[in-house]
DNA sequence: TCTTAATTAAAACACCTGTTTAAATTAATC
DNA sequence: GATTAATTTAAACAGGTGTTTTAATTAAGA
């Protein structure tokens, strides 16, 4: 190994930066490697092509976060009694705000790079995801199904991914939002405050009994 | 006024199916000129520009959706009783679904356009409707608070972006869901009917009680 | 019908995109 | 210290973008 060892990281920390706040498509390479202060050939010297630095981007993350979050829901599993749909959502608030620790801001980082490749890349990163982290997805729907046994499971199916709908559209445009609430209603939030106001909403609209609509 | 007198209709009804499914900066005025079958420059002769295009296929919907969802909400509340939060959206059923009456497909794709919008344009399309529709917006902000009196205007304002966010998100991956949803679970679902999932969900993420996480 | 305005059409414009090339430079190995 | 490999650099490439221009065509009004 030669050069500034740190090529790849620098270019990783800024595409991660621009990546979360307007998309993968509306970041150039030209535009990362100049906040990175690296050659714009280097991209393509240390990852193959921008698709490649989009998944290296994520893997960053979902390397990190994954087992761990895994581990936290098979440590609910142990207790004697079943978690609660709380405890279980609430099980992964440490995982993720321990992405901040790895880098900063990088909890609301990882769930903006989410939303951006769930939303852009037409199900190519669902299926990126479901085939490299298959085992640790399982876990965490096999402990939300088990904690509310009354939802069959198609349709928890369904409000599997209206929660990950809301998470992720709400920490996309979280700090718009923020905005607005500070300047209408006085609050500021940081990421862990929005955390732990959205878990009671996602775990209620997950347990609500199925009913045939009127 | 000459010329084939649609060529503007031609260009909005190519340019919302193609926003819709691949968002706005991935879709080139010459895809959506080759597919409406008119010629480059009449976008912008007839639009301006790429952005007021696409302001303009947004207010079609907008300008439809939003009085006949207002005047739903209205009759709610002429009612004796106050409506539940569950009334209160599927209110907004009708409205999204007579779309489909002016456009094949229009319900989806208005739902697509939307969350394409706000996480694309970075606040400019909130700021957009807030400014074109914002009494039309408060009159259904009244009805849900209205109906959920125990939550503070501070929390309702959180809550009802959550909602934004799952409905939306839940519309832009309709298409890949159902399929996944058709293959393991042999479910066919069509608009209406993922629309009629979702609401419970949200309905029952709105109003669940305030509590101070432990 | 003739004239004027509105619309369509083809081409070029200026710029930005991801990627590749080939030379210069830096680091590692013998 | 010489040789080899790894990395960085600047430049060019091929193709795509929204927009503008200029001329041809079509419709409308006098």
């Amino acid at each position: 190994m030669a050069g500034r060892t740190d090529t790849k990281t620098r270019i990783l920390d800024a595409a991660e930066k621009l990546f979360a706040e307007r998309g993968f498509s509306e970041t150039s390479l030209r535009l990362i490697t100049s906040k990175a202060e690296v050659n714009l050939a280097s991209v393509n010297y240390h990852f193959g092509s921008k698709k490649e630095l989009i998944r290296a981007v994520l893997a960053r993350y979902l390397d990190v976060f994954m087992p761990t979050a895994a581990t936290e829901i098979k440590r609910l599993h142990l207790a004697p009694e079943h978690a609660s749909l709380n405890e279980i959502f609430s099980a992964l608030i440490k995982p993720l705000l321990d992405l901040n620790k790895v880098r900063n801001g990088g909890t609301i980082i990882f769930l903006q790079l989410l939303g951006r490749g769930y939303i852009e890349s037409q199900g190519h990163l669902r299926w990126f995801i479901t085939t490299h982290y298959g085992q640790h997805l399982s876990t965490f729907v096999q402990a939300v199904s088990a904690s509310a046994p009354h939802i069959p499971p198609a349709e928890m199916f369904w409000r599997l991914h209206f929660t990950l709908g809301t998470i992720v559209f709400t920490m996309a445009s979280a700090d718009a939002l923020n905005e607005i609430a500070a300047s209408d209603y006085g609050e500021h939030n940081n990421t862990e405050a929005i955390i732990r106001k959205v878990i009671p909403y996602m775990a209620a609209g997950v347990a609500v009994p199925v009913t045939s609509n009127e």
